[in-house]
Formats: C-alpha cells, sequence, structure tokens
DNA sequence: CGGTGTGAACCACTTCACAGCA
DNA sequence: TGCTGTGAAGTGGTTCACACCG
C-alpha cells in the first residue's frame, strides 16, 4: 500500500461526486479488466466476475460500482460496455492528460516508454534530465521525442500545460525539482525518489517506492518464516 | 495506497507479534528517516519530528512504535540508534534476503541496479530475460552480474535460495513467469506488469502499477477541476 | 431463479486527549 | 516541564445478509 492521501483537512468540501478514496484506487483496475472483456466481445460480466478478475471481493466490487451510480441489471450483471464507458467517465478519461517527467534513469524512462499509458488517457509531453550525458537522446529506443535539459522544466510544463508531473530523480534532487514543478503550477506529483516531500497542501503527492515494497513483502516472509511450523491453521 | 493483503482467511493465526498491516508500510519509512538523522549524527529526536519527516501524524507515529515494544524515554523522546535498531530488526533485516528479478526491461533494470537494496537487506541473485537481446548483458552499466535466460529461473532461484520474486515483464508473460517462480519455492511477489495474478493462497502478492497510481493522480485532479471555484473551504 | 443494490454489523486504523513518568 | 504511551472515541472501509427485481 502505498502511503498519502492528504491526511490532514483534506476532503476539501466534496460537492457532487464523494466516491471514497478506497475505492478511487480500485477504479483502474476495474478499467483494465473491463477493456480486457470488451476486448474479449463479452457483452455481460457478474460482480463475481469482475471480482475474480480484479481481486477483491464480489461484494466490494458492488458496493464501489453503486457509488458511481450503478447501471447493473438485477439477476443478469453489468453490461460491459456501458459500465467500461461509467468507469473511464469517473476516472476522468475523456481527455489527454499532459504529464511531465522528471528524471531520464531507467524508471524515468520505463514511464515515458509504457504502452499502456495513451489509452489510459495520458501523454508524456517532456522528459528532462540534468545529465549532459542523457540530454538530447532519444527518450525511448524509437521515438522521436528527445530529452530535455532540466532547465526547460518552467517552459515544457508551460507548452504543454502539464498539471501532472513525475520524480524520477535521486533523492537527493528531489525536494528542489519539486519546488521547481509545483512553482511552474504542477499540482499533483507521483514521487518515486525515495524521500518524504513537503507541498504547500493544495498540492497532491503519491508516493511510490520500491524498496519499501520489497521491505513490507520481506517482513511478511521473516514472519512466515520465525511463526513455527505446527499450529498451521 | 496499493492493494492486495491477502483479504480472505489470512491472518494465519498470528502467534507472537501483532503488528497491523498500516503499520508494517510505514516502518520502512521510519528505518529510512531513523538512518538519515543517524547518520547526522542526531541522538535524540521526537515523534513529532520524526511525523513531519515521514508525512505522519505524531499520534500514529507513537502508536506505530509503541506495537514494537517502544523504547522512548517520556518527556525527552526517542534514542536514535537503538530505535533504528529495533525498526530494523522488527522488519527483519539482519540478514541478506536474496532476490530474483524477471525481466530486464527499464523496471527490471531499475530495481537491479538501485543502490539502495543492499543496505535495505536485500541481494539481487539474479534478473533474467527471454530476449536474445539482453541475455548476457551487463544488468546495469558497470555491474559484473549479467542477463541469465528465462530458462535458468529455477536454477537460480534454487542457486539464490530466493523466496522473494519480482516479475518486471509485459502483461502477457506475467501469470506465467509468476507460475514458474511459485513452482520454483518464491513465496512473495512484486509485480510490476498491470496484470491480477492468480497464485495459491500462501503466496503474497504485491502489486505495484504505474498506469494505475497516474490515474489515482489523475482523478483528483479531475475533481479539483470540476469542483467549482466558489464555495473554497 | 439469480444477481444487484444496500442497510446494518463488523473491523482496522486514526485521532483525541490525558495520565504517567523522566 | 515536556513528551511518551494508551484508553476511548471517531472514521472509513469491508463484509454480511437479504430485500428487491428483471
Amino acid at each position: 500500500m502505498t502511503l498519502r492521501h492528504s491526511p490532514r483537512e483534506g476532503s476539501a468540501r466534496r460537492i457532487g461526486g464523494e466516491i471514497p478514496d478506497a475505492t478511487i484506487a480500485r477504479l483502474p483496475v476495474y478499467q483494465r479488466v473491463l477493456a480486457a472483456l470488451a476486448e474479449s466481445h463479452v457483452v455481460i460480466v457478474s460482480s463475481e466476475e469482475i471480482a475474480a478478475a480484479s481481486g477483491v471481493s464480489s461484494a466490494n466490487v458492488r458496493r464501489d460500482l453503486s457509488h458511481l451510480g450503478s447501471q447493473g441489471t438485477r439477476g443478469v450483471g453489468y453490461h460491459v460496455s456501458s459500465l467500461l464507458a461509467h468507469v473511464t467517465q469517473a476516472l476522468g478519461i475523456s481527455s489527454e492528460r499532459p504529464v511531465v517527467i522528471v528524471g531520464a534513469g531507467h524508471i524515468g524512462t520505463a514511464l515515458a516508454a509504457y504502452q499502456g499509458l495513451p489509452s489510459r488517457g495520458f501523454r508524456v509531453v517532456g522528459v528532462l534530465d540534468i545529465s549532459v550525458d542523457r540530454v538530447g537522446s532519444p527518450v525511448a529506443d524509437s521515438a522521436q521525442m528527445r530529452v530535455r535539459p532540466l532547465t526547460d522544466l518552467e517552459a515544457v510544463v508551460r507548452e504543454g500545460s502539464a498539471r501532472i508531473g513525475v520524480i524520477a530523480t535521486p533523492g537527493a534532487a528531489a525536494q528542489y525539482v519539486c519546488e521547481r514543478l509545483v512553482q511552474a503550477g504542477v499540482r499533483s506529483i507521483l514521487n518515486f525518489a525515495p524521500v518524504t516531500l513537503a507541498v504547500p497542501q493544495d498540492v497532491e503527492i503519491r508516493q511510490v517506492d520500491l524498496a519499501v515494497e520489497l521491505q513490507i513483502l520481506a517482513f511478511h516472509e521473516q514472519r512466515r518464516t520465525v511463526t513455527i511450523p505446527e499450529c498451521s491453521a
């Protein structure tokens, strides 16, 4: 589990919607599952089936879907294409969302090269790096976009109208880059650097730390080993 | 928040420990913060300070630390080095945990090259890929380890005694790789492929999907834009 | 029937507020 | 005095179980 919601005084007077955070985090998964079903020309699907394909309980699926004014048919199930449309709409992926990526190391490049982004509504408007070795080289093999120098950050954000930024730099640079992004107008940041960023409260941060994920796994692994053999459930 | 705890019938009769999942997810962060403080020769730290550096409330920090039989001093704070030792111990990072990585694309390479792993108790015992283009090339610039063919998977797991595996392949290959990992004895899997993996209940999965993280950010971004100006809190 | 939608119970985690102690 | 540790209250999310309906 990644951390970070705006923990404090958040919930800025939710007006219309009212979809729980936990549900939101699952919507993209449902979207993926439904898209795959649509691809396979499946017309109707039950909450049980969605559940199996998403790793969530069926009751939870129904509850989640009910939050978006559910369109299921009792005794039958959900109409795949119409449900997919609803989920997609709820996620706001009608338009192309411009994203700027800072750091052209492995992670930054991975994201920039990720084929799945356009179909999910994102467009990478720029990849920046401070290293002269990387600046000017193609963002991905066989891509026409080239890595730009960090000095172009404000220009890239402005020209691309980016409101979402990704920090894929070493930890030491992250806070500095973060401030420049915020200054340039970015309001949502996905941070891969292993540091806690300080930001104004109207900026949302999501933190993904690869080592942390491994450590959580390791903890359970350890407990499993320590928790003695006998007395298996 | 990443998904996936073993949701169902998990809680395999917890015996000694009893540390909540949410706390476990934060321990690595505290560890990082404490390590930085120790580096700076700070001797004593308060829950308030840890909170600020971790992006958590101070009450939450105290509660979390109390779960590991806390060693704070009332009216003073926590002794950095001893607390760090406790946290590290709780995370079970006394020993080197072998990890096998499948997929030598950007993400797999990023993880393999990540400097922070050894200090967190991990050792990458092998990076595998199916592509002949990648097999045999160095795992990272200036690393002596080389990418091995997927056919070596069982051998690498066995020789390295890996119990933790990382799947950094395209989605289509993930379930197949997953099954081979489990078959080979891996019990904990970190999955970067955008698919839900089916595994026996005694195998733990953690899912990290870069596009999903972006979509969650985008949702809030959208709501912010839609939720009209006036009536600001 | 069979599967959705949902009140109600349940559970896990967080926050409050303060007693207790160096 | 000041900060930890923790009962008690609060919050948010999940699961149960069943009424409802195509």
